[in-house]
DNA sequence: TCCACATATCTATATTTTTAGATATGTAAA
DNA sequence: TTTACATATCTAAAAATATAGATATGTGGA
């Protein structure tokens, strides 16, 4: 558990801002196209439309939360639906708890 | 609270150290000269001593933080002493746990 | 296979952060 | 009231981050 990386993912408000919706998406995002839940998160364009950045903007933000996994992408045919990794995110919690 | 401006001070890992160090200064930095206790924190030139980074880097960092009010200054003689807000610090995890 | 679409990656620029040297300020002691 | 010391602030350069346009990649359908 890397608190200073994860901080980092932290340390600015689109990305908590994602990070907060995607606790809720039935309530920050329409319903998807070919599949009726939530279940492996949103999918790229719809977190793009929300915060009104860039799609490459975005991208580059999700990647950054996989990389300290607190994401996880899944593959549904031409599009990557992200969800919060909880697991890593109670960690982080309890580490700062903890260390900090 | 701010959740943001607490990360990117956590965002860091000297600031994270200068933090974890003052949770138990007995431990981690020599006797002050004319206090014989740590009740107001430690004096900025211990702190820039363990970490090893420049005066005014120090100072800058201490700075940040006080305004994210993490730290709390006393003045004793020539000295500035630096404590941590144990109360901003707990009200910060709880609102990560609660927002985020 | 070719096309359209969703997303990722590359490239480049603007902004922010990091960091330290120089200088200023506040304090205590001579 | 000058001097020495501790810390803060100013200035500037280097490094990292933010951001978007262009391009590449992967996927499903015509």
């Amino acid at each position: 558990m890397n608190i200073v990386e994860i901080s980092k993912v932290l340390a600015n408000q689109t990305r908590v801002n994602i990070l907060k919706w995607l606790k809720n998406p039935e309530a920050n995002f329409p319903p998807h196209q070919e599949i009726d839940h939530f279940d492996d998160g949103v999918c790229v364009g719809f977190i793009q439309d929300k915060t009104g950045l860039s799609q490459s903007t975005i991208s580059t933000y999700l990647n950054s939360m996989q990389n300290a996994n607190l994401v996880i992408p899944t593959r549904h045919g031409k599009w990557t639906y992200y969800r919060r990794n909880e697991e890593v995110i109670q960690a982080y919690f309890k580490a700062l708890k903890e260390e900090l």
